[in-house]
DNA sequence: AATGAATGAGGATTCATTCAT
DNA sequence: TATGAATGAATCCTCATTCAT
């Protein structure tokens, strides 16, 4: 259905912008240009859009995570920096989606989306925490906080995606232009990340002597 | 006025549980047990009641950061520690404040609120970014992303606060407990945060040498 | 046409169930296992839908009551007795149209529908009261209220239609079983008005004595 | 509260007109001349607006019934003869109400409200039913069916609520005048149903001899 | 300061129906 | 004959707000 995809940007557009109780069907069917019915004729209700924007995009993330955590060629680290990288550049291009899915793991409102949502994302989060555990067991990392390290990865990338208003103040440069098109803040962010967590994670310089 | 106060602080109860758009009046009303048009009466519209808990709280957290910076008695290494240290205790202490805050932050949709609410948060993250330029200018600390340090913090602090269901799921330990009311976890938040940043601000060299 | 039929069948059920207005077209399409516009295609509309279902049944029931009225080798009582004898069975083997239509006696919402049927059933009034008049002119009969005794006849009947729970309560005995299906209370119906309304009819005097 | 009051009278009028769900909350607005969130406000829901018109006179029905029954002073047919006087003139002069009842007797859709008008009409019949029990008990009646003998006295009743149109028909004489609000009329029903009951319950032949 | 009643705008959803194929 | 998509009108209800007291 070429119309039912239509109206699922369309509204992933709206709730990343307003929000999902401030976006009303009205929005949508208008923006989108469909007959308001229309909606809840391919969809149930507003919930169920909502629903099936999540079901759409939601297992994707999580299969590429998969994918680098099983990598064998690749120790613990450099698991970590492509986890990284990925993370960013997803958030990055899909910004839209992941304002929604932010949303969604902040308010318990739609308890059902919020429970599903939790579940993704935690498992992507058990995933992460295993591979810290595994470098400290390996003696490649320090004994750090494996979770914590996790929140500090993905709160980093989450505190990007808060506000417009906020990146433009803050991250924005003097010109307070919103950086979040700018590939070049892409990489700084990827790079800021990565070089923070492996300062944590690898001892710094045991045997410097002559 | 006591009444006053006491709807302010349901209220705020309500915002940070439900959100602000899904908090009706008339649960606020039915929770304080008051009735619905005395709120109106004293905030003057629902906006109006929000703007009030900004405004009664917002400024205090501005002073104390404020009043760490401009220790001159202290390096900034040690501003930046007692920084997180207050941070950490602040939202874990006022979890509904800063739900509500940080749910204003996340939402552009209350423009006046949300501008006020970055504006305030803009000033804090210059203060903090200004330590860490003069760090680096004193050649304390390496050559960091200062503006991405500062989301580093933030972002780990405010990760935790998203949802008790995550915290429960990724932090919870075993028993999956929601660890936000534990005083050894807030320790542990803090201790983290300080490390992770110290070890990226601080050459890792310091004496390691005969 | 065979699916015309069936979906004539399935929404007379639905009907006589849920009542016209509570029915709604998804509904009868869904349990008709049809495509919902196909109802539209065969019977125009809803209300179309209905007056066909009339048009098919109405007709039979008044004839059956014409033979018997015109039948002269029976005397007026013993026309009367087949007139119960045979309105009793029609509503019991044929519940869910009698329910339609005692619906639609009822409600004067469709007013096409509500008339026609009015008017079928006016017809038979008037031959059942004719046969009441008769046998009074005859001196057969008392010289009771003809139309009330029509009103007696046919109330009783309706009254045992209303609801299902009401005959489980009133008629179900102790263990509130609906008797509607059960044979013998059909027979027990059918006496009690004939007895009821031969008491009524007959001067009670029979066997004069010396 | 008039406003209230008001309210309940305009619906009654509207429910026994045009039925439950056929008549709007936008035609209660309108024709009590009040603002449509107001029945809300007042009466929470449309069928919370239904239960409350049950509420208030379906009780007061019940009490006549009983005070009737437990009349020392009258002998079984008296008390059936009164209470058919008594139902009669109720469901004369409560038209609206009545018929707002008959539908929900005869109409499952709104379960609760049919559970509570069939548990009502139920006690009301078995009173009626006892007191025909007891009459046969004492030999002062035949050995009839009681149930089936307060089905024949409800029945008529009801049968004569149904229709305005009917009514016109059938027991309009021959102008066509709905003789509901007649006098007369009342007196002629409850003269038919009081003579049709009274041949029926007590044996024909008393004392018919030289 | 406080209240119960009232208001108007707007919410999601459901409905019978129609269209294009 | 049959269908999936689409439509417009109408449904009940909820909301923040205001009014009179």
């Amino acid at each position: 259905m070429d119309t039912k995809e239509h109206i699922m940007q369309v509204s992933m557009l709206l709730f990343s912008e307003k929000g999902f109780e401030t976006t009303t069907m009205r929005d949508i069917a208008s923006k989108a240009d469909v007959n308001l019915a229309l909606i809840n004729y391919h969809f149930g209700s507003k919930e169920g859009l909502l629903k099936n924007i999540f079901q759409q995009r939601a297992l994707n993330i999580q299969f590429h995570i998969w994918e680098i955590a099983n990598n064998k060629s690749i120790d613990e680290l450099e698991k970590i920096h492509q986890i990284i990288e990925h993370y960013v550049a997803k958030m990055f291009t899909n910004q839209e989606f992941h304002k929604v899915m932010l949303r969604e793991l902040f308010s318990s409102e739609r308890e059902e989306v919020h429970a599903d949502t939790i579940a993704i994302f935690s498992e992507n989060a058990n995933i992460i925490i295993e591979i810290i555990k595994q470098g400290i067991k390996k003696k490649i990392f320090n004994k750090v906080d494996p979770e914590l390290c996790f929140a500090t990865i993905i709160g980093t990338i989450h505190h990007l995606m808060l506000s417009k208003l906020l990146r433009e103040n803050i991250y924005g440069g003097k010109e307070k232009k919103d950086p979040i098109l700018d590939p070049s803040f892409q990489k700084r962010v990827t790079n800021h990340i990565k070089q923070i967590i492996e300062n944590h994670l690898i001892p710094p310089l045991k045997i410097k002597s002559i």
